[in-house]
Order: C-alpha cells, then structure tokens, then sequence
DNA sequence: AATTATACAAACAGATACGTATGTTAAAAT
DNA sequence: ATTTTAACATACGTATCTGTTTGTATAATT
C-alpha cells in the first residue's frame, strides 16, 4: 500500500515522535525497534525504510532538537555591560520557563543525560561537548565585560562565576529530570538563581572605599 | 571442582568487581552477563550460583559502596556554631578529594547516574532518594544554626543555601563523570565551594551597623 | 495505459542472551 | 570410607532482537 510523500513524511514523524516516548520510557538501548513501531502503529519494516537503524533514529532524533545549551547561546549576544549580569539571569531563568514547559524536550534531554554513550554515539557527545563549550566561552566573555565595568563582586572571577552558573543550571536539571520532578523547576531555579546572582552583584563589603580614578 | 568457603567467597568478590567494571564500561542494560562472567574469568554458571539474576548482581554491587553523599551526612555531624560553614565546606572538599582518589567510588557513583531507573531497580531509586533527603535536612540545620548565629549572609536562607551547595556538586561531579573527567576535579570543585561560601559568609555591604543588641 | 519506483508489511535467518537443567569434582559431613 | 552437598562448568531450550529479503499495493512517471 504505497503512501503519498506527505503520507510517509508523516509515518516518519510518528515514528520519531513514538522513538522519543520510547526511548524516554525504556531507555535507549533496553528499548527495541519493535516497540518504536507498535508504539507508532507500524512495523519494523516502515523504521528501516526511513532510517537504517536504531542509531541512525536516535541521531536523527536528536537533531530534530536545537540542544539544551544551544539556544541559550544565541541568546546571550552583546548587551550593554551595566545589564550584563541580569541579562544572563533572565536568559537562564527564561530556558528554564521553557524547559519546565515542553515535555518535548524534557524528554530529550532526559534521554540524553542517561543514554551510553558508548562506541556509535560518539558523534551526540563530541556535539554535546562543543556546544559546552562554546557556551562556556560565550559566559566566560560576558562576565568578563561585566567585571570589567566594576559590576561583577570581588569573590568571583569571570571563570569561576561560568562555572559555578553551570554546575547550579546542570546540577538542577539532573536532579529534576533524572528523579522525578519533585520540586517546581521553575520557580526554584529561579530563586536559586537570584540568590546566585546576588552574590554575582555584591560588592565586597569591607575594602576601600571607591576611589576616584 | 567444588571450592572451599574462602574461594567461593573470592570468585563472588571478582564477580562482583568485574561487574562493576563491566557494566561502567558497556552500560548496565547491554552488558550481558557472559561479559561479566568472562571478565571475572568464570562462566555464567557461577554467576547464576551467587546471584539470581542481573537485577540481583546490580543491588548487590549497589549495597558494596556506602551512596555517594551517605558518608557525608555522617561527617557534618554538631559542630560550633561560628565553625558551621567552614566545617560544611571542607567536609565537601573532603568529599571531592576522595571521589577524585577512588575510581571504585567513581566507577559505581557513574553507573548510577546514567543507569536506566526503571521497572526493577525502583529499591535502588528509593534508597537514592532517601539519602539525598537525610543530606538535605541535614544541611538545611547545619546552616539554619549558622544563620541563628549571624554567620549566614542576608542574601541566602538556609534552604537556598542547601539547594545551592547540593545543585553545585551534582552538577559539578555530573559534568565530570559523564563527560570524561576534562577538568580536575577536587582542584575545581574545591575552588568553587570557596567562592559559594565566601558568598555563604559575606555580610550585606550596605545595611544597618550592627546595633547593640 | 503501461511501467516503474515507492512505502511499507510480512516472512526469514542469524545472533545473542537468558534461565534452567544437568553434569562433575572435591570439600564437608557422617 | 561413604555419603552428601557445595561450587561451579557445560549443555539445552527458548525468547527476543536485529538486519535482510521478499512480497505487494499504489503513487508517480512516461
């Protein structure tokens, strides 16, 4: 019974829609393609015409979302310095809004914090590992304009406070992908945020006095 | 060839240790247990006669280790109140040290964190749960006492501050084991806790001197 | 209108992996 | 000295998963 191309696009997509539920629930590789089809209401056959195997349909899952980190990036362009700090608040608090929002890519994102990442996809975590890292330049750069404009505190360095965001921003994550939602992300992380940004902000308390320069 | 107590007792030591690297290495769901049974030099006949199953070698391999945060609820034990945030943060970096110096510990906490929590392992969750718990109340009073004493900076409660601390090592140690220890982990780690709590301490800059009170 | 290529379903073959059943040796127990 | 039983190894049957092949109805092409 051949399909239309509009017909077959949409099998494909169920098919990655009921992969990513799958995957979601069975993890990757306790999960067979058996299950993605009688998931997606077709068979094999249809998952091996569209993709060559489970590899391949994760890959291409994984590419039909931007990453986690990869649309934080894009966010945080130049800015004026006196707002860096609080810009970076917000884009961080707005990605979790977003996040807490679309089981789409909680699911994902799930998928990824505990699939193994061993031997095939190796190409996801080199991707992964970039996008790291390029958020990680894009942050150091920033808090480093804003310490350079006098706003970021003494106790931080421009590297420590990236660090110290992104294991706050990952280590909150984790903890409510991988253990089951317990806590409102959202509203958490964003006061878990301020109170970090505050601290960001805070001037030291005791040094000398601002001297003209 | 039937072996005597102390010999039994070793092949299930080795069974257990090859599981342990085994299932690090390939993942808990798609190391078999020939894997686990090759790399302990045994067949699968001895894995069958000391466990009942894979399921079975998992929690019994779980109960080896004490959990990751287990043995540092029992370190933060009543300390003087004026030495509350210093003893908290090196009983952290304490933690650091010994998970950057034990691969066993690296190798089971890694396992944990990426290993597929479905169906069967649900006791391994609860108990996870409920030592992340003890940990959490535990801080929560270690830190409301430091707060009673005036020792904790305005910008922080004690529940954030907990949140804080425990979201910075999740997220730091997750970063490292799942993503190929990149950095130096206790070196790192440590300096970050320094900038948390010097945060942790700082007094507000601009507020009210401190009356008599 | 006839042909061809597409989009699958169904059937097949090979490889694991699991659980169990059975065999075997030597340590304990008697 | 036998007997028993612990500690495995070996062999077996079965279920499952994978990748491929074959069948087939129907769009698309000419």
């Amino acid at each position: 019974m051949r399909r239309t191309k509009a017909e077959a696009e949409e099998t494909r997509n169920s098919i990655l829609s009921a992969a990513e539920r799958v995957f979601f629930e069975k993890g990757v590789s306790t999960a067979s393609l058996d299950d993605v089809a009688k998931a997606a209401g077709v068979t094999r056959g249809a998952i091996y015409w569209h993709f060559s195997n489970k590899t391949d349909l994760f890959l291409e899952l994984y590419n039909t979302v931007n990453l986690p980190l990869e649309d934080m990036i894009e966010r945080d362009v130049e800015q004026p310095a006196a707002d860096v700090l609080c810009y970076i608040e917000k884009s961080a608090g707005d990605w979790l809004d977003e996040l807490a929002a679309d089981e789409h890519r909680q699911r994902i994102f799930t998928i990824l914090l505990r699939c193994p990442y061993g031997d095939d996809l190796l190409p996801v975590l080199e991707k992964q590992q970039e996008v790291d890292e390029r958020h990680t330049v894009m942050l150091d750069s920033a808090f480093d304009r804003a310490r350079n404009a006098g706003f970021l505190s003494g106790n931080w360095t421009p590297q420590s406070a990236t660090k110290a965001l992104r294991w706050m921003m990952e280590g909150l994550c984790s903890e409510w992908l991988l253990f089951g939602r317990r806590f409102d992300l959202a509203m958490e992380g964003k006061e878990g945020l301020k109170r970090l940004f505050d601290s960001f902000r805070q001037l030291p308390a005791i040094t000398e006095a601002p001297a003209a320069s």
